[in-house]
DNA sequence: AATTTTTCGTTTCACAAGAAATGATATTGA
DNA sequence: TCAATATCATTTCTTGTGAAACGAAAAATT
């Protein structure tokens, strides 16, 4: 039994699965191979890095990971000596997380490596093209923001949105 | 510990992986809910049906899964019903793999919604706009391909090729 | 022809992720 | 003020994935 009328490759889901799917692979080997890091708790140390401290809850709703993960990474993170965890004072149910200079060190390295590697993957791009695939990724997101079964988008900073589209 | 010289909002690997899990998470509502169906499982089932026979291997090549996870999907399809499993003659090593009729026919009601929910998606895209995020995404994977380190990109039908880049 | 090597599909094993449950603390409301 | 509810982080528990191992069959080599 056969049937032509449908073609993957044609299909949006399948195809933007795939490339992430490739470039997550390839990034991981910067941060993985050479760091040790999982990609939960890479984007976890990135996040905690954009603020002075932040609770397992915060970092959870950014990183599009679920809490229990995020915990985990924390803890991992914790035991490389990578961030530090202490109990909030007003409020003994949070953790406050926050970068190690070890971290900082780590995080350092490893975001030049990123930033290099992107810039590979982007080379044959003009300044054009890029703002056009990042307004088209945009308005993908805009579309999801609609459906109300969608999962929530992790916040952007303000200023890269504003950045981004103004 | 602060620092503010690395921002995720702009990261493509990171961009990318986000909007990928937001589009597959609502659309395995598609397939999953209603139709019982698992990822690998749904691939499978699409891949199957652009051939009237596929091994295991051919099926592995295509949907970007490891091998064990393309055996899982085909057994449980065979379970289901939906896929026939016959040792092929001329090989006995290989499996011979094709829809059923039942099969057939919750790939059809299952492919219309599939392809409703991407019109859904891309509803503002006009013409060009697609065009455009297909030979962005096109552009990735060829940036990709030139890394000796990155996973193989399962082949496109020619023909899809052919017409989006022709 | 016999033996080694390769290929194919499956199974086993180890691990990571998410759902649900748990324990601890805060907050709300009677 | 005390009970009930909500919130936060962690810990099970279950499931699914991929690496490696495995057995069977074909191909290659001697």
């Amino acid at each position: 039994m056969k049937s032509d009328d449908f073609n993957l490759s044609y299909f949006l889901p399948y195809q933007l699965a795939i490339l992430s799917s490739r470039i997550s692979k390839l990034l991981s080997k910067v941060y993985g191979d050479r760091y040790g890091l999982s990609i939960p708790e890479w984007r976890v140390l990135v996040h905690v890095a954009r603020r002075e401290k932040m609770s397992v809850r915060e970092i959870h709703k950014c990183v599009n990971f679920e809490k229990p993960t995020v915990s985990r990474a924390v803890s991992k993170l914790e035991d490389t000596g990578l961030v530090a965890k202490t109990a909030s004072v007003q409020d003994q149910r949070l953790v406050e997380i926050e970068l190690t200079e070890a971290g900082f060190d780590v995080l350092k390295g490893i975001t030049r490596e990123a930033r290099s590697f992107e810039e590979n993957i982007l080379g044959g791009f003009s300044e054009v093209d890029r703002h056009q695939l990042y307004v088209l990724m945009e308005r993908l997101h805009d579309e999801l923001d609609k459906h109300p079964e969608a999962a929530n988008r992790p916040p952007m900073d303000i200023e890269a949105r504003d950045d981004l589209l103004g």
